[in-house]
DNA sequence: GACGGTGTTTCATTATATGAAATGTAGTTT
DNA sequence: AAACTACATTTCATATAATGAAACACCGTC
């Protein structure tokens, strides 16, 4: 906290250690890994909560994030201009295919997810909703890498070069050459697989979301364990993803998300 | 701005003005409303931006709410907790009824939106989630108010003597002692009816969500156009809310948000 | 090429944030 | 029930960051 200069970044310094995993905090453990002193973090917990911004647990005393940042978080323009419109689709998509889908952007060099619907059977993925995955290693990632000549730029010029491929699986690509064969070939193909890449047991399939200038607004994608899949399936699922992605399409007109 | 002493308040004060009526906000015009200063204002916007908790329109330069918000709405408990599980429910419930349903909670003495499913009919309600609604002139609100002792007595002592009840409708219960009734009403038969009473056309049948240990959780709703109701479809619809409200319960198990 | 409207930077002044220590509170142990 | 422990909360002198007036920069328009 010492070296955070601004107001903003302290205060929000002190909301980005509420997780999913870590929902719930005391002044004084926060105070720890915040590196600061317990009456400034009383001070910024105790005006969050007079706002509405933290909760407080009446019983345990330990402090949550609040409704105001729920509130916040849906006028979001990715919320309400895109996936409040879309998410019924998606409910349609993953009713068609049985498993769970799920739409992504970029943020940060990452797969950034901002919508699902999940599979009603019960073995399958769950991902947080506002959390990352790796690019290279999802389909979702791919397909947002083949389809936008910026990230793909990037990706040649800066991560190859700079980085290397952080492997997850024994079949993750990591090897830069041949993730760039492999983006050839999604963009050929017009969509990507992701065959236990990022998790063994677990199999994707993704398409590219475009508005009606044929932008990349998007990624979409069906996962769900290997046992279920095989070359027919990923076949139709990818027959019902595009019908999807089209239907998304229609319903955004030339809507642009800022990808980053 | 020049009244709000911590900066948290300030820079809270800055996000509140970015709604979904108005998600864009250049320097000047956000200086005036907020009554401070460009340089000011320019920092906060600035420092944010930095942070991803802004974005700025890179042709129009204006500036809108960012991801990091939309990623921090998603950890909110109420979302990571409750609707991230309870949503497909919901969505099997929109499809049965073929109306727009909700759920909602008590928020500073008003309903407060916190899911939805809407009907893929062409004719519907349209409502963001995280925005408000009165409490006397919803089915949701009522069916909140029936059921939870604590704000039952809140209104009982507090706002039928200090406040008036609104009239949005001809419709809207406007007269304290009919809506204590109509309350009663709505314990004793399990359900409530928003007749038009708030919007004129619009009629809502309204259900509670209890968790196991029947704490109430929120509540439920269906709503659409007055054209399509009947007292049959209301019997029908109230019956696939309350198979839903059971679905939920089972969902959560003892979970309770903190309703205020 | 002057003008009106923006956004951005500078820097001396002002006001708020800070942290050490004192105090309060609740639960636990002796 | 007194001493102990582990928190949360309050106080207040001091340090530090926020502020705003003014200057500057960058448009597009007339």
């Amino acid at each position: 906290m010492r070296e955070l200069k601004s107001s903003v970044n302290k205060t929000f310094a002190v909301l980005e250690h509420f997780t999913v995993e870590k929902p719930e905090w005391g002044i004084t453990e926060l105070t720890k890994v915040l590196n600061s002193n317990k009456s400034t973090v009383y001070r910024f917990l105790s005006d969050m909560r007079t706002m509405g911004i933290i909760d407080q647990n009446p019983y345990s005393g330990k402090y949550s994030l609040g409704l105001k940042l729920f509130e916040l978080g849906n006028r979001v323009q990715v919320q309400s201009a895109f996936v409040g419109k879309t998410h019924p689709i998606l409910v349609d998509v993953a009713k068609n295919i049985t498993e769970t889908v799920h739409i992504a952007i970029i943020k940060n060099k990452q797969v950034f997810y901002i919508d699902k619907a999940e599979s009603s059977q019960g073995l399958k993925i769950s991902t947080n909703i506002g959390s990352s995955s790796p690019l290279h290693a999802t389909s979702l990632g791919k397909v947002l890498l083949a389809f936008s000549y910026h990230n793909y730029q990037n990706l040649v010029t800066d991560k190859i070069l700079n980085k290397t491929l952080k492997p997850y699986t024994p079949n993750t690509i990591t090897d830069p050459k041949k993730l760039i064969k492999e983006l050839e070939k999604v963009r050929a193909q017009q969509y990507a697989i992701d065959d236990e890449e990022f998790e063994l047991g677990l199999v994707c399939a993704g398409v590219p979301i475009f508005n009606t200038r044929n932008e990349l607004v998007a990624s979409l994608s069906a996962a769900g364990p290997s046992s279920r899949y095989n070359k027919e399936k990923v076949k139709e699922y990818v027959k019902i993803l595009q019908w999807g992605a089209d239907e998304i399409k229609n319903k955004i007109g030339d809507f642009k998300l800022n990808i980053t």
